[in-house]
DNA sequence: AATGAATGAGCATTCATTCAT
DNA sequence: CATGAATGAATGCTCATTCAT
């Protein structure tokens, strides 16, 4: 199994440190292998070219990414309290890996069409999981029955990207988890029922 | 004065149409300038590199594009009339002109980093804008005064952001006009005094 | 002996069955190897390195050409008959094995300076049946004694090779052998001595 | 007019002589661009790639090659007049260049497949002129009229191409035209009608 | 003997920018 | 002002060969 293979994670975790560092395009195919200590050739072992290191580095952060989301949200029953969870560990995971959000909210995004198109195929499931999200909220009562969920899900993913970004492109200076409560209570502003 | 040289119109009117058609990456200075119908040389009499091209091009649109929602939102009394106006005016603008959309959208953001701060400081004007009708917004009490300006401010302008993108990567197929409403009822929803 | 270890000959038919399909620079070793059904490194337990398996390859196969040739010549009396002898024989082998005429006529020479060179030694001992022939046609009085000898035998060695190569690049669509008489009589024209 | 550029002529000069010192693999790109004083880039102004610098050199230099070859035979009568000119051109314009020399019966061949039939088209009308000398000497009277025109065609262009490659792997240390009137004999002898 | 994962040198081509005319 | 021919730096990928197992 490819994922037992020590260099294949090597070269992922070492484009990771690389990008975050040097910039998507600093990011030479050799630098990345001298980062995780192999040669240039072993990359094409594990690896059909550049893009497929980036687009599997991607698969690889953005899968672990969406299933601890997929994870904690299952363990809450009601809908709000499913959004909550997912703000805090979107937040929460790129608060504790610098070089993560790095990479995913600045440098893959100078990547061409074929590759963001790619990155937007990886995205999908998240987008599913705030869409279940949604539609659990509207049948708990919790939600307004007449919010459309395909927009609703952009602006919660829009509002998420945006202020992560903010956050990154300020060097990480500010405490992103703070924003949590606030962020949550904006979200839900729109498209909670009228409590009376 | 710079813009009375018919040329530098072209050139930056070329770029938009060149980028739209052939993307970031595959659009050379040379194409710009065939396009242009100047030499590649000619360019260079406009412009500092090509970078200057691309941050000059997206001033100008950008500039125009909030003036005139300057323009239309200083119309509007209320803060509230004043965020559907902006949203009208943001979703209106990228509508009408579908290679600005794909240019501002998709093909501009795989630029690198440092052109991507240089767009940053061109949309801070928008930024602002969002931010006075927020405060005016609080002023009027029409919005809550607990709301913390920076983040309503990433929550709209990352949502407008989103919906615009993902309607440029289906193509445009669909009216985005016809979220408007939707959209402005969901935005205020996080902000707005509880209405008795 | 080498030639009892049966992998050795495993490695020299796939490398002719290779070649011929794939073309010289559509050779791998790892693609001999995956033929030949041997590990990559298994390979340099056989050969120096790569060129010593073209060499090899050429050798064993131009030395039974040679052979067979020797053979049926040494069988016939008179210096013309031994010509025409050479001539069925060097077009009846390559006729047989297409794949062997592919490799030698087109692909081979595809090689670089050195091994071209070895190529030739390989060669020699077949120039030097054409030789032997010549010289005993001048001492039978069947050839004129006035002929330079490795002038005829580059016209011979020429001719044919030329007509062999004219055949495989048509993709051997017409039978080579049809031809053996009057290139026997067009290569005897310039030799023989004049009949009364 | 593509030939009134002396930069192209010079890549072309350039090319013969890189490739004749270095031989066909080791002649990159940036050595032609070095030997003809131009920048690398300056060369992709003038051919598609590396393929279309060998393959317009060859052009070039066996057009040139094969039309005085067609102009000095014209000027003969006689079909085996024409023959005797056609070697002495063919051997002549070999001997007094010796980097075409090497370059054609040397390095050329090391070409591709694909370049090789790029490499036979261009020669396609030089065997024309010797099916033609053919044709006219059978209408002469001079050749017999039951030789086969490809098959003599055969023999005649093998064996010159044969005896120049012998004499430039021989490194061109002998006199070639001292061979002609020999081989002219000997072509002849397979062809010429029997003289009473 | 046999394996096959790992190595790393080597090279054609693009394109932003310059500058002589 | 305008031209466009010329420049040259910069890089992803292949594949013959090795060597620890």
């Amino acid at each position: 199994m490819r994922t037992n293979k020590p260099k294949y994670h090597q070269i992922i975790e070492a484009a990771v440190r690389v990008i975050a560092k040097n910039g998507f395009h600093g990011s030479q195919v050799s630098k990345i292998a001298k980062e995780a200590r192999v040669a240039d050739g072993t990359i094409y072992l594990y690896f059909k070219n550049k893009e497929d290191i980036l687009i599997t580095m991607f698969k690889e952060k953005m899968g672990q990414f969406i299933e601890k989301i997929v994870e904690q949200t299952s363990k809450r029953e009601y809908a709000d309290e499913k959004l909550l969870t997912l703000i805090e560990m979107h937040f929460g995971q790129l608060s504790k890996d610098h070089d993560l959000a790095i990479v995913t909210q600045l440098e893959l995004r100078q990547s061409n069409y074929d590759l963001r198109l790619e990155i937007n195929n990886v995205l999908k499931p998240y987008l599913s999981v705030i869409d279940d999200i949604l539609k659990e909220g509207i049948e708990q009562d919790i939600f307004r029955d007449d919010i459309k969920i395909t927009l609703v899900r952009q602006m919660i993913f829009g509002t998420l990207d945006e202020i992560v970004t903010n956050w990154v492109m300020k060097e990480c200076k500010y405490d992103l988890l703070e924003e949590i409560p606030l962020v949550h209570q904006l979200l839900l502003g729109g498209i909670e029922k009228i409590k009376k």
